[in-house]
DNA sequence: TAGCGTTGTCAACAAGCGTTGGCCAACAGG
DNA sequence: CCTGTTGGCCAACGCTTGTTGACAACGCTA
């Protein structure tokens, strides 16, 4: 109903002018939804941080919960591996989850409060499914053990994730990338490529 | 001052009535801490799952935090491994864990906590060094590596964890024990007691 | 210029929170 | 018996939260 062509609604939208607001205020999103937490992240302080009212971010999301839900739309911007061998596959998957990981703080967002609240419902999984799940199925023999395998290799990734980036524990956060990949990656490799266990 | 024998205060102080109330508390907590978290848990819903009034929560635990403390001193439990040959520990290891996460749910509290605030300090640290730590030394070849390989183990364990017990992705609760072990214990296995990488 | 939809500000709301202090019943010791 | 301590409930405080609605500036189109 607020759309003006009434013939094609599918086209895209022209830019408004308080598009840059909405970014202001996503990119404060996702950065106290990281550093706090989903309860501890204000709209309050997302408002401040993005320099507007917090009303404006009711308007333009609604509620909290679609801000985050706006908020935590993850892409995981998996490259196609297309040039890497079948042996290299592992040490590939390890190194890009970590830059990936320090690239910004969407994904510490997302997994914070994926395991703050029970409010997934199987997004996680679907998440995992569709972006990892294609890679996986590039390198693994049988395809019928896809989700699976993805799954652990999840599990693999997902709790170096949590120890160094979330809970920060020392010990982790002082080894470097390389030695990490060169401790993760036979281990993603493993449950890449090899028969069952 | 509130002990009654002057010279011998390190005696173990006699039962109080209100044990049983204290008691009920620490076990309501656990499990709200568990199924919502720190922000979501209030006192007031643990004092009605205890059955008693949200003020004696106070009085005996001093806050909110202070409850969280009492709730989440964890103890993992760890056998001694004492029969156990150098082959089979990580499978020993895996097993374990997974028959303790499903024990009871302090540990799913303790780490939905320890992600949704940053409260710990290295509280986790000091956890794993002190109860994993020796464990892992028996096994492991090089002593100067034990709390670096600690917390390898440590992030395949939590990873499974996450997954299975607190995001609860269908794919990983569907698997068996059985299943699980046999796919992580060569991981931990190699985390253990493998040369460097 | 008048009109209208879009941006934004401000003040207030109801609800829920952690926390406090006062009050009463049950018990223990003399 | 009286008295002090302990265990417990109740009502209230101060505060923050998400959310709402009224209202003022802006920009476009006729």
């Amino acid at each position: 109903m607020t759309e003006n062509s009434p013939s094609a609604d599918a086209g895209p939208p022209r830019p408004r002018r308080s598009d840059t607001t909405r970014a202001a205020i996503l990119t404060a999103a996702i950065a106290r939804f990281a550093a706090d937490g989903y309860e501890r992240a204000t709209i309050r302080a997302i408002a401040r941080d993005a320099g507007i009212d917090p009303a404006m971010v009711m308007r333009y999301y609604g509620s909290k919960e679609g801000l985050f839900r706006a908020a935590s739309e993850i892409d995981l911007r998996m490259p196609d591996f297309a040039g890497v061998r079948s042996e290299e596959a592992g040490e590939a998957l390890v190194r890009h989850f970590l830059e990936r990981w320090e690239a910004d703080d969407s994904l510490a967002a997302m997994l914070r409060v994926a395991m703050a609240s029970g409010l997934d419902e199987g997004r996680q999984q679907a998440l995992l499914e569709r972006q990892v799940g294609p890679t996986v199925a590039r390198f693994c023999p049988a395809p019928a053990e896809v989700p699976r395998r993805t799954a652990l290799i999840a599990s693999q990734i997902v709790g170096m994730a949590v120890l160094r980036y979330l809970i920060q524990v020392p010990t982790v956060t002082a080894m470097t990338r390389d030695e990490i990949v060169a401790w993760l990656a036979p281990t993603v490799q493993r449950y890449l490529t090899a028969d069952g266990p």
